[in-house]
DNA sequence: GCAAGGTC
């Protein structure tokens, strides 16, 4: 019989498609690695017959690159020579072990199957375990497996029809990490040796000031929103308002126009306005409406909900979800997949779910007939299922940030199960003088999901009366009102993570590592913002005197006059501990030095990474290849460089005026 | 003493 050696991308799914492909197999742990098994089993392989399987698995990478020594002490060349210096692939220290298992297992057999993720990174993965094996046996026949969940009916049939290495996409994974290698190490050494000198004399307080592709756009962000509300100067606007009791209830009408910025002008509408004394009502609507229950949960939509609910930043919500997922109580917690595969029972998943004290009456309600099946959104990774729970825990052995990630994890799978909540909405439009007001009212009819997500808030407004079109009144009260544009908050955490994840910035899996990395570079400092979600009692910082600040909307936000606002909505329930970013010294400097080296292509703007992987794109397509991006780039960045050096006073002029307090 | 990506 015949050997086959598998190797997947992680020991979570090693052992389910082992457990798929051959019941009863066993697990043997490797000497030295507590949680890396081999799963032995025999199984009947269309292609290859009955054969003996020893199902394995890495850790992500294997290997690593690097300069060699000559290149990797500091001074010993010009950090310009990194550009074209030599690289070495070798395997990374902390993963001899699992080379080394490899290598052996690779010696008996004639097939390796590779099974690590269907994606980029996996296949490039799937070329490291190659070479690998390879070493140990160079006669290896080598396929992988295509498979996008660890449905049993779906793994069999990637048993059955292995494919080659996409050797495409590793080569595009391949570019990225030369390019990522050496302009990291190229341009943090440059500006570390010419800027640290002046910012740190004594050598003691930084470590490097480094760049990297993802550190710095990332900076960027947080820079351009703090010069926003620094620059930001508030503008006067007027509105008017109209309020009419009827049935007891005061209601409040609303400029079609919002408000405008010339106070003469509102003056004359709002006395023409006066002048015409009753309103006409023009429209009443009254017509269903709901709210939809979320889309099913991804790595980037876990950590914004967790820095707005859960009030905890973003490397703590994964670290978290990553010690759920290592103790089986959820799945796998980086996908991008916004929606479950028609295949998954997902009833069965809601069904453990029913013990609990809190959501397991909810729970039981959707099994009892109320279950619905999630919306689908428009993400598939091809690799993972959405986020979701996979066993039921009792809350109480969970220490505190568990329970807060489980917990989450479970009501927004609740939520996805349920249906979306119902109202009506009513529409009252009136006129008065030549002026459009309006207003609306909701009333909530059927909860639905909300029942179980209290993070989506949905409350029925105050009841309005009946109007008819037609009718007409004389407002009880009509008011000019006067307020201010406020300026935008300082960058919040989940501001930050949606703007990286539009523009391409890290992964799921790494973007709270870039944010950690640029407070641990003392580029950003992160505070709580204070304010409880109202948005007033923010006395001491006069320049972020609205947290909430619309961006994008041109002009800001008002804050009415008299009356305060409807008082409502959009409020985030508990959101007291956000966190928000705010710049160092050495954090403008770098952005406003690099911007004024004012070459066309600024290492702080976003555009170049998502170029890159434009590029990246193009090498899996086949319309370009690897060398021709790697070349490519180091002459564009090799450009940046000299410049760079050339106006290295430009640079270290912006870190006098910042840092030093220098003009 | 540099990066970013995978995962334990």
């Amino acid at each position: 019989m015949g050997k086959i050696l598998c190797v997947a991308e992680k020991p979570s799914i090693a052992k389910a498609v082992a457990n798929h492909l051959g019941s009863g197999a066993q697990a043997r742990s490797v000497p030295g690695l507590a949680w890396l098994k081999n799963y032995t089993f025999n199984y009947n392989f269309e292609r290859w017959g009955q054969s003996d399987v020893v199902f394995t698995s890495v850790a992500g990478h294997i290997k690593n690159s690097d300069f060699p020594d000559r290149y990797r002490k500091w001074m010993s060349c010009n950090p310009s020579d990194l550009f074209e210096a030599p690289i070495i692939t070798t395997v990374a220290d902390d993963k001899q072990t699992i080379a080394n298992n490899i290598k052996q297992q690779a010696r008996g057999a004639h097939v390796l199957f590779i099974w690590t993720d269907c994606d980029r990174e996996g296949e490039h993965i799937g070329t490291e375990i190659r070479e690998i094996a390879l070493e140990g046996n160079p006669r290896l026949q080598v396929l992988r497996a295509r498979f996008s969940n660890i449905e049993r009916a779906h793994i069999i049939n990637a048993a059955q029809h292995p494919i080659p290495l996409d050797e495409r996409q590793a080569n595009a994974v391949a570019a990225r990490i030369e390019l990522d290698l050496r302009l990291g190490a190229a341009f943090t050494r440059m500006q570390t040796l010419a800027l640290k000198p002046l910012v740190d004399p004594s050598g003691e307080k930084i470590k490097v000031i480094s760049y990297g592709s993802c550190q710095f756009p990332t900076l960027g962000f947080v820079v351009d929103r703090y010069l926003r509300v620094r620059n930001f100067v508030p503008e006067s606007f007027w509105s008017i308002r109209v309020v009419h009791r009827k049935d007891n209830i005061d209601v409040k009408f609303t400029w079609k126009r919002g408000h405008l910025f010339d106070r003469m002008i509102v003056t004359i509408i709002f006395e023409r306005c006066l002048v015409s004394k009753t309103a006409r009502v023009t429209k009443m609507d009254k017509k269903p409406t709901k709210k939809w229950k979320p889309l099913p949960l991804t790595t980037v939509e876990l950590q914004k909900m967790g820095s707005r609910f859960l009030r905890m930043d973003s490397q703590a919500v994964m670290k978290t979800a990553e010690d759920l997922y290592t103790k089986g109580w959820i799945s796998y917690p980086r996908t991008e997949t916004d929606q479950f595969d028609q295949g998954m029972d997902l009833r069965r998943i809601v069904e453990r779910q029913q013990q609990d004290n809190n959501w397991g009456p909810f729970a039981q309600g959707l099994m009892n007939g109320g279950f619905s099946q999630p919306r689908r959104g428009s993400h598939n990774d091809k690799a993972h299922p959405p986020i979701h729970p996979v066993n039921y825990v009792t809350p109480g052995s969970l220490n505190e940030s568990e329970r807060k990630v489980y917990e989450f994890v479970v009501r927004r799978f609740l939520a996805c199960c349920s249906t979306d909540a119902i109202g009506e909405a009513t529409d009252i439009s009136i006129d008065y003088g030549s002026e459009s007001f309006h207003t609306h009212g909701l009333t909530v009819l059927a909860r639905n999901y909300l029942e179980v997500y209290p993070y989506d808030k949905w409350e029925s407004s105050q009841q309005l009366p009946a109007y008819t079109v037609g009718e007409t009144f004389e407002p009880t009260e009509a008011i000019m009102t006067e307020g201010q544009t406020t300026a935008p908050g300082y960058l919040t955490e989940p501001e930050l993570i949606a703007l990286m994840d539009a523009n391409g910035i890290g992964t799921d899996a790494t973007m709270a590592e870039h944010i950690a990395k640029i407070k641990e570079r003392e580029y950003v400092q992160a505070r709580l913002r204070s304010g409880g979600g109202g948005g007033r009692a923010l006395a001491n910082h006069d320049a972020e005197a609205a947290p909430r600040g619309g961006r994008g909307r041109g002009r800001g936000r008002g804050r009415g006059g008299r009356g305060g606002g409807d008082g409502r909505g959009g409020g985030a329930a508990g959101n007291g501990g956000m966190q928000e970013f705010i710049p160092t010294t050495l954090g403008v400097a770098l952005i406003e030095g690099y911007d004024n080296v004012g070459f066309e292509t600024s290492l702080s703007k976003p555009f170049l990474r998502k170029e890159m992987e434009a590029q990246m794109r193009a090498i899996c397509e086949g319309s370009h290849t690897k060398n021709d991006v790697v070349q490519q780039n180091l002459e564009q960045y090799r450009a940046v460089f000299m410049r760079t050096t050339q106006q290295m006073n430009v640079l270290k002029a912006a870190v006098r005026k910042y840092v030093l307090g220098q003009q």
